[in-house]
DNA sequence: TTGAAAGCGCTAACAT
DNA sequence: ATGTTAGCGCTTTCAA
């Protein structure tokens, strides 16, 4: 039982395989897939060819280890799912595009510690850059990680040696949703708030009071429900608000999933929107256009600020690319709000 | 001009580090660090001891180089923004927790060549195992990859050694949801499409046409127009469709992004769901409970597609786990449809 | 139990 | 222009 020797090829093809095959030296091979060194043009056709003879793939593990290099960027996501994330991501992938790095994507679920722990793995993987997508980390951890690799961290402000941040004022969004409501007659105006610990929430929430006082008007706690940012939250503090007889012609939804639980319960608890009351949403979300009526929210840039955050890292990383600039927070006017 | 370089002095601890620091051999801290030997209590304290002093982080690349495995999933997805996509992508990231390995995420954007670039990326990067969502890749080459490493394919179906795939029938589904709507008395339903060359879509127009031609009905070539499973093509397709002046009193849309273009063009256009025109879609994405009225559709169950996916892989790479059932597709009744 | 030493597949001096 | 060789950081025989 000696011979079918046709054993499937050997699983792994290295260099010096194909240096054999080719009648070169392994540092021949090496060049020309590196491409860094003039080598003869009879070499680099037998090499080629037995490259190809031998579907000799280079082990990038083994390369990295010598080069100290992973062409790799780790992205700490918090849900693998959520339209906002993805749109970020999409963004991203987008401004690495040609750039030779891939991602690994880990994601938190929006658990400190459990960021702190993914982080860990994306470094002892040695990824080259990270790209933090907010989260719960303290700005001391994210410093932290920052002595491995260069990290850009997106919707919170960092200043730390090896960090760049890419945020918004969200305390200005919310000034410009509640502000629209107001221009359209409004002035009793419910607010459906986020996660009390996302600083961004609490901005919005913030500029939510800040658009309200400025017309004289103070923010009524009854109008205030408390939502966590999911759809289903929406829900909840919809039917919470509806319960409690509170009476307004508006509701400004800390986010749009949230608007959109809401939406479902105004529809079917027979509210219409906008006719019985205007509905305004945050971040744009790509489906957020096709909501019967499409929804009035304020845009955040969000791929933009993916293809920005990756130009930031290609940066640190020593590969500039074309700079990018990002676009503002602007409100989009579609058909859940209406003048009274 | 130097100063606001902010090079990452990577501090690279090895196992020699900390032997020299626990003052043992560096084979006596690799066996402390993978437990493989018994290593007597004093040294084992010393080189924790030093590790912790040291900020010792293993790197998995050497590690990987040594082993021959790097712990590493690879995902090729079509679109990283897709909830359809996402969803399966959560059920994958579910089913891998706690294994060890991690996810490295590449979109192939529907297009084949694409597809085998980033597959052939993620063999360089020796990934354990592969999982493929969909695409386009023909089942040779799929056969070919598995050479390398096993790969498990969602969405299609492929007898190939080193290769396992999980699918559901959609052309059961497509005939589940106009079953429903004939169930329902209705008569004149029209289709809008997926793309022609994604077999799901044309395996849910077979069921459309087989449900139809139960009760004696041929398949109407007005009432089936081109979507493209994305919102727009709903929205065009839904437009087109009104504009032919076709008459029908239900539509099956081949998925639920489908639905949600043409819900809204329903809507603008002022035609009311259910009450003059029943809707079915096809995924039951998470948002798609939220719609309003919340859609009727064929659930897949998309996230136990990725558990799934992730055990079979986990079984492959020899790391049984409990043996999981996949749920079949099933029609979920909800508000858009109604009986005429 | 512990240490010395041989690689894993690759790149980059250093020679020639 | 090309080959020889020394590692990158780790695990794992093989001895002691």
């Amino acid at each position: 039982m000696v011979s079918g020797k046709e054993m499937a090829e050997r699983q792994t093809v290295t260099v010096l395989d194909v240096a054999r095959e080719a009648g070169v030296s392994v540092s021949t091979v090496s060049r020309i897939i590196n491409g860094t060194v003039k080598v003869s043009e009879d070499k680099r056709l037998a090499v080629e060819e037995a490259i190809r003879r031998l579907e000799f793939k280079p082990n990038l593990f083994a390369r990295s280890l010598k080069k100290g290099t992973t062409m790799t960027i780790g992205v700490l996501t918090q849900d693998i799912e959520s339209p906002f994330f993805t749109r970020v991501m999409s963004g991203i992938e987008d401004g690495l595009l040609g750039s030779g790095y891939a991602l690994i994507i880990v994601s938190g679920h929006w658990d400190a510690a459990e960021e702190a722990e993914r982080i860990r793995l994306l470094i002892a993987r040695r990824v080259d850059g990270l790209a933090i997508l907010t989260g719960h980390l303290s700005d001391t951890q994210i410093a932290e990680f920052a002595r491995s690799q260069p990290i850009v961290v997106t919707g919170r402000r960092i200043d730390a040696p090896n960090v760049r941040s890419v945020f918004f004022s969200h305390e200005e969004g919310g000034y410009l949703a509640t502000r629209h409501l107001i221009t359209l007659g409004h002035r009793k105006i419910a607010f459906i708030a986020g996660p009390p610990d996302h600083a961004d929430a609490v901005s919005r929430f913030e500029g939510y009071r800040r658009a309200l006082a400025e017309v004289g008007l103070a923010s009524d706690p009854s109008l205030v429900v408390q939502g966590d940012f999911y759809e289903n939250g929406g829900v909840f503090a919809m039917n919470r608000l509806l319960d409690s007889g509170a009476q307004f012609s508006a509701i400004f939804a800390a986010n749009d999933q949230t608007a959109l639980g809401a939406r479902m319960v105004l529809s079917r608890r027979g509210v219409r929107v906008p006719d019985d009351v205007s509905l305004v949403g945050f971040d744009d979300l790509p489906t957020s256009a096709y909501l019967t009526p499409p929804l009035t929210t304020v845009r955040q840039p969000l791929f933009e600020v993916g293809q920005f955050s990756a130009s930031l890292l290609l940066e640190m990383l020593g590969n500039p690319r074309k700079t990018l600039t990002l676009p503002p927070l602007e409100l989009v006017v579609r058909e859940t709000t209406r003048r009274i």
